[in-house]
DNA sequence: TTAGATGCAAATAGTTTGCATTTGT
DNA sequence: ACAAATGCAAACTATTTGCATCTAA
């Protein structure tokens, strides 16, 4: 895993919000998806963890990690229920199997280039890049392959 | 505007559904958008054109476009709902301003390169990707640089 | 002709709000 | 101590579904 659980901790208490215990339960349900989890699944997750927090807290606290930059939410295929997807600090990006939704992080990616050329070229100013591939994970090819199912 | 609107139909014929009248509709309405709109949006639009078209007709059609790729659903600001945003053909890439919402489209990427070495490494079978990037357009950047506010 | 698409209205699912209470700093 | 955060439950909004009917190919 890219970032620890304290470094999350940290960032939250850098924005210079209250670490609470439901926000603590909502970053670890974060990072135990993987980085990749709609709202249903972490109200499921967090919920499992502690059924004292409530669906509202979890809403807000999306909200509030979204605006400071710890999650964003993407629409993912076909999907109407955003996915929020973590943003470590440092490149990190994900590989999604559209079959069985396991989810393979990879930081290798060569952006720096494709984003300095797009500030030049459209005047802006970048802070940040959400990258994801989609496709058949390892297991989900052979089991494709073996029903010939192309 | 990149593609015309027998382009669209075009791809919508290709894709092997009926050319029906909702469609047509929903595909005008969309373009008349400039290819930015909410579903709520696009049934004002819609049922402006032809009250007779049903809100159901319309979240199916966005279905169907969305899974035959003229049109990807996009989170943008603290809206709750998707906006959708027409998708050209190829490759087709945003800039999202964090600070008001303008979408810029780009279609240069070079992540074939990346996406090959991945599926070697990772031994999968990759079908498409997403690549966002975020931060301030051109007039944001102004503002932000006249107020000092760094 | 016929599989696929539609309209309607009712059912779901997802998200937000107000307010009294609790908690982190 | 006190502003910020929470839980609850009700209110809302957005999206989906079932089914009889219609329509493009």
């Amino acid at each position: 895993m890219a970032e620890s659980h304290s470094g999350l901790r940290a960032r939250l208490k850098r924005s210079g919000h209250k670490l609470t215990h439901a926000r603590i339960i909502v970053l670890a349900a974060l990072e135990a998806s993987g980085g990749h989890i709609t709202s249903t699944e972490l109200l499921e997750r967090v919920q499992a963890a502690d059924s004292g927090i409530g669906r509202a807290t979890i809403f807000r606290t999306l909200d509030l990690f979204t605006r400071i930059g710890i999650v964003r939410p993407t629409y993912i295929g076909t999907s109407t229920t955003p996915t929020y997807v973590l943003m470590p600090e440092g490149h990190h990006h994900h590989v999604i199997c559209t079959n069985c939704n396991l989810v393979i992080e990879f930081d290798e990616c060569d952006l720096d280039d494709l984003a300095t050329r797009l500030e030049a070229q459209l005047n802006v100013q970048l802070s940040g890049h959400l990258l994801e591939f989609y496709g058949l994970c390892a297991d989900c090819c052979a089991i494709s392959a073996e029903q010939g199912d192309d």
